[in-house]
RNA sequence: GCUGGAGUGGCGGAAUGGUAUACGCGAACGACUCAAAAUCGUUUGAGCGCAAGCUCGUGUGGGUUCAAGUCCCACCUCCAGCACCA
């Protein structure tokens, strides 16, 4: 018998696909369905790992399936080519970045043909192709005429080392993605591109696709849209008579107890006051100070730093337009100059942070909202459109005698906890009521009154014994309890509750009820509110509800106003290795776009890459290239030196594999519209609120320009999960855990580590997985396996079927193609594995001309495998005889006929307990069913009484009996 | 802190509310072998029992149901993303 020797084998399929260019798809082919499968086009960092076999060998199981089912299907490749590695090794190793990146382009398609994916090569994208970027620049100058691309004096996030421009998305944690160095601001002239203009469609949209709700999260976590108000303080004092500055809010509500201001110190306010008035300040001195140094801070140090720092305007008052009063001015960096206004009111009772800057300054602390907490008792909802009988009442916080412990009420009946509260009986007061609950619920008798808690929390809920909508005003009171002294509780209240001490600590997880909760905190931790409740001192709206109030109140002193948290996408990067930014600066006519005739702007040839530092990119040393024409009015130009963000690059690739070799336009319509949008889109977790969105930005953008026709490039979105070493680690070379997979192609093949990674876990979710060296073994050993039975049953066929295994096929076929569809490619080739157990052992020693599996199943279950292990599987299809590639058969289809099992296994439960099970005829009805399995159980049902029975056909049959 | 997601054997994982642990790995034992590897076979959640079998068991505590890994409530832990966003 031969052996399964993979290099041989994949070897020759490997070239004989490639010669019969098996996988060059055509735009149309009549009868089939178009299904455009993407996955991110990979970096060429000169070497393939574990990483890109998991992201493009298991989709090609897809696309091989999918071509298998008679779609036409596009799977095409390409090469995110431009950015800094290439560069930096340009710089270190004194490499030509464009040699050094075809270099590795060349060796990444030798290993990623290795692979046996089906991609259609002839369509292959390389971004940092002239003929490719010519029409990145072509776009980018269509976005500038209409205003979308603009150059602005922007604070971007400075590296020192990289001396360049970083993206938000390249910080981390306030350091340099690459170098990790720590960043800072600095104001540069950058290019950006509207994407704000944007932020409402690339939320809105996303209602209307079929993505996992995970990534549509994010990204709209990403935009960070929140609703809330805009309202102008008018500013007092003489030299400021006139001007006022505008806060923005999600909490108009609270507007009644906003006591001052506070400013970003990048504020334009203060920039003003610079120019004109500025030693009109009390302390203009310590203003200018706090400006300057925070201005200095990186943006680590603001990170880290979350004690608050600021310092008041002194002599600048402004007006809060509810209460007419006068407040303080204050800037401080907690507010971020970028986001809404730069300005915002604070209402230190009910906000956090306002709290803390409110209490380290000494700031006066006004509150404007009663907590109220709408609950239901038991499972009894309140009663919709009843009214609600109002009613005063206490909640007794009570300290333990000597210990740090509080007095909770344990409910006997329902898994609840309280502190002792109840209502205030006519005419008696607070504390005396407080007392009265105490002695009733506890019976401890020596209480003596602290202090009060603070404001009142009201709670909405249904009183079962009385059966009406109760609004209870809780005061909440903190007693402490002199002695132990305690006398008997009533019969009443004793079935109810048990008294318990809680520690301190735990008190708040103790207790189940949120209002119990919410005064605990403020027991312990004297703190503002930020929850909603009911308006007090807040004139007219006192008594309305915060959500309500939000509204009317924001009408009433302001506007209503949206704010989103994404910024502007700064597009300008001050690098030599990427896409020249095609603009031409001109003294007379300012910034005018390259002409269409001369585009591309090549990116030229130059000898030293090192940025200059000043924050200009390596291309102002190109003397001769920057040099120009004005294309307007022929005058002496300079071309812009900075380049574009690669995510530029990728923000349109897919639209060019449509139509790649187009010399006319980026893509034409007609053959986008053959595979836009992207059916599936497979790509690394990391780019869910970077790429995807920018993408979907730039395609939205196409389309307003009348340059695409949807408005969004993937119909559906799935991310992948993360291969980790063998020991549970990220690989890195650091720690040594790095698996080669081009060592474990040559050992074990590719068929093997394709296999291996599909069966690692689910496709469809996102996890880590350890690479187990083991489990690529037991992959093998399966092929080995194939292999074998291939051998052996080649010449024994006689006939086509064995009855034997003709349901077992059947079941086959079904799950595996299911399994695929819904990506959970495990249990596909776990349903693949099973059936092979079963062709080798069911009939355990087939007899001489006796056959293990008839041929025609066994082509079958070849053409099940083929998505999974394609170099394998063809040689055993030649083998067989077959000329043509298996890779052009069709899918199996399941005979729902034979499905249907002759006898099927019913489990019998006694009281939802398996106790046996019995075979029935498929074709039997539920009595049939119940009395075999009555039969089956009949001495253990002896002597007792059947109460009840469910049967469900085909599963099971429960008897419920008497214990 | 906020927003998502996940907790099931020794490990990766499987399970339309219906026999929990499929499939693979690992482990133990056996066959083959002088021996080992490979291969093949048997066993493999825990505890009790000579056995038939019984009890427990899907992060914790409750609940709904004839029946819960799955549904509901509360909590714990881990992972990821965001984070002074008003």
């Amino acid at each position: 018998m031969k052996k399964y020797d993979h290099k041989r084998i994949e070897g020759r399929w490997q070239k004989e696909w490639e010669k019969k260019k098996l996988y060059k798809i055509s735009d149309k082919i009549r009868g089939k369905k178009n299904f455009y499968l993407l996955t991110e086009f990979p970096y060429p960092s000169g070497n393939l790992h574990v990483g890109h076999w998991y992201a493009f060998s298991v989709p090609d199981i897809l696309a091989r399936h999918a071509r298998m089912q008679g779609k036409n299907v596009l799977f095409p490749v390409g090469f995110d080519a431009f950015g800094l590695p290439a560069e930096n090794a340009a710089i270190k190793n004194k490499l030509n970045p464009r040699k050094w990146t075809y270099g590795n382009i060349d060796f990444m398609r030798k290993q990623m043909r290795s692979m046996g994916t089906s991609f259609d090569w002839s369509r292959e994208v390389v971004t940092c192709d002239p003929s490719y970027y010519k029409w990145t620049q072509w776009q980018f100058l269509q976005f500038f005429k209409k205003g979308l691309a603009y150059r602005k004096e922007t604070a971007v996030n400075w590296c020192p080392s990289c001396k360049t421009v970083l993206a938000n998305e390249q910080v981390e944690n306030g350091h340099c993605e690459r170098c990790k160095t720590e960043v800072v601001q600095k104001e540069m002239l950058q290019w950006n591109l509207k994407i704000t203009d944007y932020a409402d469609r690339l939320h809105d949209d996303l209602a209307l696709l079929d993505w996992p709700e995970p990534i549509k999260d994010a990204q709209r976590a990403w935009i960070g849209r929140s609703e809330g108000a805009e309202i102008s303080f008018q500013l007092s004092g003489a030299s400021f008579q006139g001007e006022s500055i505008k806060v923005f809010t999600t909490r108009a509500d609270t507007l009644y107890g906003a006591t001052y201001l506070v400013l970003a110190p990048e504020h334009p306010l203060l920039d003003q006051l610079r120019a004109s008035s500025f030693e009109l300040l009390g302390n203009a001195e310590e203003v200018k100070h706090y400006i300057e140094s925070a201005r200095k801070k990186t943006e680590l140090e603001r990170q880290e730093n979350k004690g608050k720092t600021g310092v008041e305007l002194k002599g600048v008052k402004a007006i809060n337009p509810a209460t007419g009063e006068e407040i303080p001015v204050w800037i401080a960096d907690y507010v971020l100059a970028g986001y809404g206004t730069g300005a915002i009111m604070a209402v230190p009772a009910h906000d956090e942070r306002d709290f803390a800057f409110a209490k380290k300054f000494n700031l006066p602390i006004k509150e404007t909202v009663e907590p109220m907490i709408e609950r239901t008792i038991g499972s009894d909802a309140f009663l919709r459109g009843q009214p609600f009988k109002e009613r005063d009442a206490v909640i007794a916080v009570v300290k333990h005698w000597t210990e740090d412990k509080y007095l909770c009420l344990d409910c006997k009946q329902r898994d609840l906890n309280y502190f002792v509260g109840g209502g205030i009986e006519a005419g008696e007061n607070p504390i005396d009521a407080g007392k009265r609950e105490v002695r009733e619920e506890t019976g401890y008798m020596h209480v003596e009154f602290v202090r009060e808690l603070g404001g009142i929390i009201h709670s909405r809920f249904f009183y079962p014994t009385k059966e009406k909508n109760t609004h209870a005003r809780f005061k909440p009171l903190l007693f402490q309890l002199k002695d132990h002294a305690r006398e008997e509780v009533s019969e009443e209240e004793n079935t109810l509750y048990d008294p318990v001490w809680v520690d301190a600590g735990k008190v708040a997880n103790f207790i189940n009820r949120a209002d119990a909760a919410l005064i605990w905190k403020r027991v312990y931790d004297d703190t503002e509110y930020s929850g909603e409740g009911i308006l007090a001192n807040s004139g007219e709206f006192s008594g309305m509800g915060t959500v309500e109030a939000r509204i009317a109140i924001a009408k009433k002193f302001g506007r209503l106003k949206k704010t989103y948290k994404m910024r502007d996408w700064v597009v300008s990067r001050q690098r030599y290795w990427g896409v020249p930014i095609p603009i031409i600066h001109c003294a007379k006519c300012g910034e005018v776009p390259v002409p269409d005739k001369d585009l591309p702007v090549k990116l030229p040839e130059v000898k030293d890459y090192l940025p200059d530092g000043r924050g200009k990119s390596p291309l102002a040393k190109a003397g001769v290239w920057v040099q120009v024409k004005c294309p307007k009015c022929k005058g002496r130009a300079e071309r812009e030196t900075d380049t574009l963000d690669t995510f530029v690059d990728s923000s349109w690739y897919f639209l060019r594999y449509t139509d790649p070799k187009n010399r006319k336009q980026f893509a034409e319509n007609r053959k986008q519209s053959n595979w836009m949008p992207v059916d599936l889109y497979s790509g690394g977790a990391e780019h869910t609120t970077m790429h995807v969105l920018y993408s979907r930005f730039w395609q939205k953008a196409l389309y307003d320009l009348k340059l695409v026709k949807g408005k969004e490039p993937y119909t559906r979105r799935m991310n992948r999960s993360l291969i980790l070493g063998p020991d549970g680690q990220k690989m890195s070379k650091s720690r040594g855990n790095v698996i080669d997979p081009d060592k474990v192609v040559s050992q074990l093949g590719a068929d093997t580590v394709r296999m291996y990674l599909a069966f690692i876990g689910p496709y469809n979710e996102v996890s880590t997985y350890p690479w187990n060296p083991d489990g690529v073994v037991g992959i093998r050993r399966f092929l080995e396996r194939v292999w074998k039975t291939g051998q052996l049953s080649g010449f024994r066929f006689q006939v086509s079927v064995n009855s034997k295994l003709e349901l077992l096929l059947h079941k086959t076929i079904k799950k595996v193609g299911e399994d695929i569809v819904a990506q959970k490619f495990n249990t596909a080739i776990s349903a693949l594995m099973i059936f092979l157990n079963a062709v080798e052992k069911e009939i355990p020693r087939p007899a001489q001309n006796e056959q293990r599996i008839g041929k025609g199943q066994w082509e079958m279950f070849l053409r099940l495998l083929a998505p999974f292990a394609p170099h394998l599987v063809e040689e055993l299809w030649h083998e067989l005889g077959h000329k043509k590639s298996i890779h052009l058969e069709e899918w199996p289809k399941y005979d729902a006929k034979k499905l249907k099992e002759e006898t099927i296994t019913i489990v019998i439960q006694i009281n939802g307990k398996t106790r046996g099970e019995a075979q029935v005829p498929s074709d039997a009805d539920k009595s049939a069913q119940e009395t075999a399995a009555r039969e089956a159980v009949a001495s253990r049902l002896q002597g007792k009484e059947v109460r009840r029975i469910i049967v469900v056909s085909g599963r099971l049959v429960n008897f419920v009996v008497a214990e």
